[in-house]
DNA sequence: CGGACATTTGACGCGTCTCAACAACAGTGG
DNA sequence: CCACTGTTGTTGAGACGCGTCAAATGTCCG
């Protein structure tokens, strides 16, 4: 949900010749609180989480990564890792080494202006979650988040008409809308009932968007900046080869 | 409470030459939503708040400016500005043309570190309080801010040992912690009566700080980036003259 | 003094959490 | 092939936090 660059439509990325791939499996940590970051993870497949762990074990998740995202722009700092990084599902990315693309913010402008907006619009998503999840009734939290799941697959390529996957459990919605795992499912039923979604083997299918909207309090614009650079396909253009040949 | 961006501790600043000071009274509106943002303020007395207004007429305060805060970093960029500012009381500012600052970014590599590592704590910061909001009953979110507002205020050299200014009403608090003013008045009620704050004409105490921050789940640690650079002083400082005398 | 605004109090209803089961299902090993 | 085990999804009953409506009190300022 909080989470914005992502690649044109359905396109394929040539990895940076210093990039390699990597996988997780569902449960995985991908990143400890306190590690100093390396890489920047593009998302290949699956979906991955930033997770707030709260003192009584509760887990509040602040991020969703899905197939196009950079995961975690601010790794290009230098500072630890703020919140871990769970992988949802089986994950696979490819990993661009933060070094290079801080190398690279040295000289390219369009890179450093690209990453500047990306910051802006990851804080501007987190902004709408906190008026979602501080003032809305768990109905309208999950409705917020099918509409934003769905936008953001359909903007990556990923959605079909207005069917998309959704690899989570239950569980994995109570801690994005910041309910219980049994009220998540009394929610369920009562968005199916009321004709709004089908929901099963994990795909999604919204048969009512414009009703999903209204009840949601969705307005599309906070996820797409306009104009928007493609943050993961930047950083993972050729330039990145040529710093490496330069470094060869 | 999101706004990071802070001066040392009680320091005065003087404003670069093409910067002027400007004024607004409480409730004034000081962006409105869809603007293009043409200044940075940075603000020198009272407080403001960024809002999100939702259909019903509920507002949700995302951020909260405080004196030596740069009022929208991202105002730096020029896509139109996503959420309102309206001044919570008398308040007073610098306003610093983002067109000089877009032009000292250019040359000035302190300046472009100091922007991208005060967005990414504006990011954090926001994520803090989302797990805050979703999370946790009326006591712990008004926990929470009063813990956050004190270490802020305190980081500012406005603070005297466990007092603070508050010059919001409970109405404004309510705003803040996504609840009802109603029964922000009640939860003020139980925190007085638990002799954890003293509250008192825009003043507040807190009288057991270490009870409060177990009561929050408070983490300083999401406030303040080590070694943090101080933005607002390094936007007001002196390079800003150079420009504008080679402009002139 | 009057009027607007902020704070406080009470009664009631609803949404969500908690605790406790149970059913459906997938993966594992015999 | 089936029994075993853990995860996921489903259902019910009771308690509690918070919202809503209504109204009284306090406070600031013209």
């Amino acid at each position: 949900m909080l989470a914005l660059s992502r690649l044109a439509t359905g396109q394929r990325l040539s990895p940076a010749s210093s990039s390699n791939h990597r996988r997780w499996r569902a449960r995985e940590m991908v990143a400890r609180e306190g590690d100093r970051p390396e890489f920047l993870l593009v998302i290949t497949q699956g979906w991955a989480a930033r997770v707030r762990m709260l003192r009584d074990g509760i887990r509040q998740i602040t991020a969703l990564y899905i197939p196009g995202d950079v995961c975690e722009l601010f790794w290009l700092e230098e500072s630890p890792i703020a919140q871990p990084i769970v992988a949802l599902s089986e994950l696979r990315g490819t990993a661009v080494p933060a070094a290079e693309i801080r190398q690279r913010t040295r000289q390219e402008t369009p890179l450093r202006n690209a990453i500047l907006r990306e910051a802006q619009w990851t804080a501007e998503a987190r902004s709408e979650w906190l008026a979602n999840l501080a003032r809305r009734d768990s109905t309208s939290r999950i409705a917020h988040l099918f509409c934003e799941l769905l936008a953001r697959q359909r903007a990556a390529g990923l959605a079909s008409g207005n069917c998309c996957d959704l690899p989570l459990t239950q569980h994995d919605l109570a801690d994005l809308a910041g309910i219980t795992p049994i009220h998540t499912n009394r929610t369920l039923q009562s968005l199916r009932a009321e004709g709004l979604i089908e929901l099963r083997g994990k795909r999604l299918r919204i048969l009512d968007i414009d009703r999903l909207i209204a009840i949601a309090g969705f307005d599309e614009r906070y996820l797409f900046p306009p104009d928007a650079p493609r943050t993961a396909e930047i950083i993972l253009s050729t330039a990145s080869e040529e710093m490496a040949d330069a470094a060869a």
